[in-house]
RNA sequence: GGUCGCGUAGCUCAGUUGGCUAGAGCGUUUCAUUGACAUUGAAAAGGUCACAGGUUCAAGUCCUGUCGCGACCACCA
């Protein structure tokens, strides 16, 4: 044995053995099940995936004390973030996403993921990761879209599904909506303009959405205006003089401003509900790529912060700007991508009801049919299905499961609009009667077809059919071009993972473990659809382990430079090192430092395990000078009685710690023994009883050191292996041994 | 505004149902060693466990309040 522990010479080699031999899975046992949670495809590994290392643990854990666990990964299409990505790409490019018609679009981001993916698995590898890496399901697969599509096709058919035409977050960037959990808000300074309007006075930051007002609102209970309530009134605007109704309504607050407010249906969420309860109309005079429309005159085409400029300017020229006050400090919603302003607007989108979905799921977690850890995560998933309401689940993007309706064409064409790339590779925008009108065919729109927007209809709607296969008289449908939240197709990662008759016995999971952030997105979602699909539970326990930040208790981000690459650490310290550097001393559902430092003094606890052991070993052959003998003192009689018995409470302590997920202080445990105490007092102790040849104590120690890498196996296991083999034998794992 | 959490050594953080003479990693100081390991060992300095009350034989740990910080949710014309 070498003086010092050199992760970089054994450690592939050793996952290379464990890989060859078939030591990656077991079928002995009771089931013990985790589905990794998918990284995107195209990601190769930060920090963050080092937690992983979580479920490693446990699975390393459960197998050695006889469970046949199973670890299966996956890498999710994560559509949204992947096109966003990939639309960076572009940008470089000087293209963008409006250069390639949806097919071609898709193809190419296809294979930009094909090309970058599978990377993070060799990375996942060098960590040491006992994963079936055989069984690897990509959300993108068959057998995926299969049950996703059904699981659609059968909420549809029970009433779960419905569309609307209803406000949504869009970006005008990125192009597409977003559900509420993708919105960011942040606290901004915006000028807040008092306008002149009819015999009123009202304050907005948003004038340039005037052209969209359809009523002013008033408190019901407020004095000033009580006479105008219910009459029309006329306002002199920039486009002239038009009539608009006075309506009373609670969400208007006294006290902001005049008391006054514009009413704006179609881009404002609260006025959205206003003009709901009220019966008004809905003027849509934002499209969705960010411009005004025809409703605004002379500012259709515009730009909305061009628009507002310019909004103001002429307001001003015209006297009807009573004040401005500057100093007006409001929260924006912004997108959690781009962190662009959203655009509320009216877009068709395909919600999920969502009312009878999460009863089940309150259900079980109140029930504590799932258990979650740190257990404050109960109250807080709790806390957020309460408010969760219908989800929008269109997105407006490429990359992803496309949503399987088909919208009938036969004289609807000038009801569907859409955009597409004629043969001159010339984009187009409108309605299909349009282009016809022109002289293009179906075929050309169909194929150079980059999206389409059904609205509502109030005399007659589009008729659609949901169907996962095109329809047999294909010519007459188009498909819908909105995919599905990559979130739909996630949250039913426990239903196309494990085999058909796996189900039987290893479902519901064991552990789901992941970060506390995605908590609403995924893990609620995961619950809803196995309650809904298979009545089940998915998982029984929830593991929310740590963000991985910097050594300041910093974010990582590439803006702050202050991004570590764990590939670097690991390189140095071995995996080992980094490993245990992300459990030792934290506690799970907060965040974790990542700091060289503490890597270090990892990466010398594992050469300190490997020097034990050596110590140990190097007295297995004692010199022909020392007399082997089983004779002790007395003294040391005690102390071997006294490690034992020290031992064998360690042992219980690890395994209480380990069962109840408390894997930091697990780890910390046997740190303290076997450097603190079997290495600092019972080896000196007993130290020249070994070295001139004391069988008993020599054994004493060697038996308890292999039980303590046991131990240890879980949390480093290619230093405890590599010793395993030295002591074992070469043909040994320490895999094949039980705790 | 609502909910949850946090405030413990110079830094970053552990501390399960109350029993601590309060710990770890890194850092600091002193000493030791060609002997398993300097990626080492022995020792030391450093904390009124945010503050104020309360419960208890006992409180870092439970309760109430105050201050400071953070996360999430809701809302802001």
């Amino acid at each position: 044995m070498d003086s010092k522990f050199q992760p970089q010479l054994v450690e592939e080699k050793l996952y290379q053995e464990w890989e060859e031999k078939g030591l990656i899975s077991v079928n002995k046992g009771k089931p013990f099940t985790i589905l990794m949670p998918p990284p995107n495809a195209n990601a190769s590994l930060h920090a963050g995936h080092g937690m992983y290392s979580v479920e490693d643990i446990m699975i390393r854990y459960k197998r050695l004390r006889g469970y046949a666990s199973l670890w299966i990964p996956g890498t999710d299409h994560a559509g949204f973030e992947t096109q966003f990505v990939f639309e960076k790409h572009l940008a470089k490019q000087g293209k963008s996403r409006f250069d390639f018609n949806r097919q071609t679009l898709y193809e190419n981001i296809h294979s930009f993921v094909k090309e970058n993916s599978g990377l993070i698995y060799n990375q996942f590898k060098k960590l040491g990761f006992l994963a079936d890496w055989n069984r690897s399901v990509f959300t993108l697969d068959e057998h995926v879209l299969k049950t996703v599509l059904e699981t659609f096709t059968k909420m549809e058919k029970e009433g779960y599904v419905y569309k609307d035409e209803y406000i949504v977050n869009y970006c005008t960037h990125d192009g597409t909506s977003l559900s509420e959990l993708e919105t960011v808000h942040v606290e901004r300074k915006d000028p807040l303009y008092y306008l002149k309007y009819g015999p009123f006075v009202l304050a907005t930051v948003r004038p340039e959405t005037k052209f969209g007002d359809t009523a002013v609102a008033v408190h019901p209970k407020d004095k000033r205006y009580k006479k105008w309530v219910g009459q029309e009134v006329e306002v002199e605007g920039l486009l002239g003089k038009f009539k608009i109704k006075v309506i009373a309504d609670e969400m208007v607050d006294m006290k902001f401003g005049t008391g006054v407010v514009k009413i704006t249906p179609a881009h404002d969420p609260n006025d959205f509900e206003a003009g709901k309860r009220h019966g008004l109309e809905v003027k849509k005079i934002i499209n969705i790529d960010g411009r005004l429309n025809e409703l605004a005159g002379p500012y259709a085409g515009l730009k909305v912060k061009q628009a507002r400029v310019k909004v103001i300017e002429d307001l001003q020229k015209k006297g009807l700007i009573k004040k401005i006050d500057s100093n007006y400090i409001h929260s924006v919603t912004v997108c959690y991508k781009c962190g662009r302003d959203l655009e509320p607007t009216i877009i068709p989108n395909w919600f999920i009801k969502v009312k009878d979905l999460k009863k089940p799921v309150i259900e079980a977690v109140k029930k504590e049919k799932i258990k979650f850890f740190p257990k404050r995560f109960k109250k807080q998933i709790l806390q957020w299905l309460e408010v969760m309401h219908d989800w929008p689940i269109s997105r407006q993007i490429a990359w992803g499961i496309r949503i399987p309706v088909w919208y009938l064409i036969n004289g609807n064409e000038s009801k569907i609009w859409l955009s597409f790339i004629d043969h001159e590779g010339k984009f187009k925008m409108g309605t299909i009667q349009q282009y016809l009108d022109k002289g293009y065919n179906l075929d050309e729109i169909k194929k150079g077809l980059q999206q389409i927007t059904v609205p509502i209809y109030k005399q007659e709607q589009v008729k659609y059919l949901i169907s996962v296969d095109e329809p047999k008289d294909s010519q007459n449908w188009i498909q819908e071009t909105d995919t599905f939240d990559t979130w739909f197709s996630s949250g039913q990662w426990p239903l196309v993972t494990l085999k058909k008759e796996e189900y039987k016995i290893r479902f519901p999971t064991d552990v789901m473990g992941t970060l506390s952030d995605i908590l609403p997105f995924w893990v609620s979602r995961m619950i809803m659809f196995s309650l809904y699909a298979k009545k089940e539970i998915p998982f029984k326990n929830v593991y929310l382990w740590s963000k991985v930040v910097d050594s300041k208790g910093q974010k990582m981000s590439k803006s702050k430079g202050n991004v570590i690459n764990p590939i670097d650490l690991v390189n140095k310290y071995g995996a080992d090192a980094f490993r245990a550097s992300l459990i030792f001393g934290t506690s799970p559902g907060g965040n974790v430092p990542l700091a060289e430092e503490k890597v270090i003094g990892m990466r010398n606890f594992t050469n300190k395990i490997w020097n034990i052991g050596r110590f140990i070993y190097m007295n297995k052959n004692p010199n022909d000078k020392t007399q082997m003998t089983n004779k002790i003192q007395s003294s040391n009689d005690k102390i071997i009685k006294q490690l034992r018995k020290e031992f064998e409470e360690e042992r219980k302590k690890y395994i209480k710690s380990m069962d109840g997920y408390r894997f930091s202080q697990a780890l910390g445990l046997v740190y303290e023994f076997i450097w603190h105490r079997f290495a600092d007092y019972y080896i000196e102790q007993l130290k020249d009883e070994v070295i001139n040849g004391n069988i008993e104590a020599r054994k004493t120690l060697e038996e308890i050191y292999l039980g303590n890498l046991k131990m240890l196996h879980p949390f480093i296991p290619f230093v405890t292996e590599a010793v395993w083999k030295v002591f074992k034998g070469e043909e040994k794992s320490i895999l094949n041994e039980s705790l």
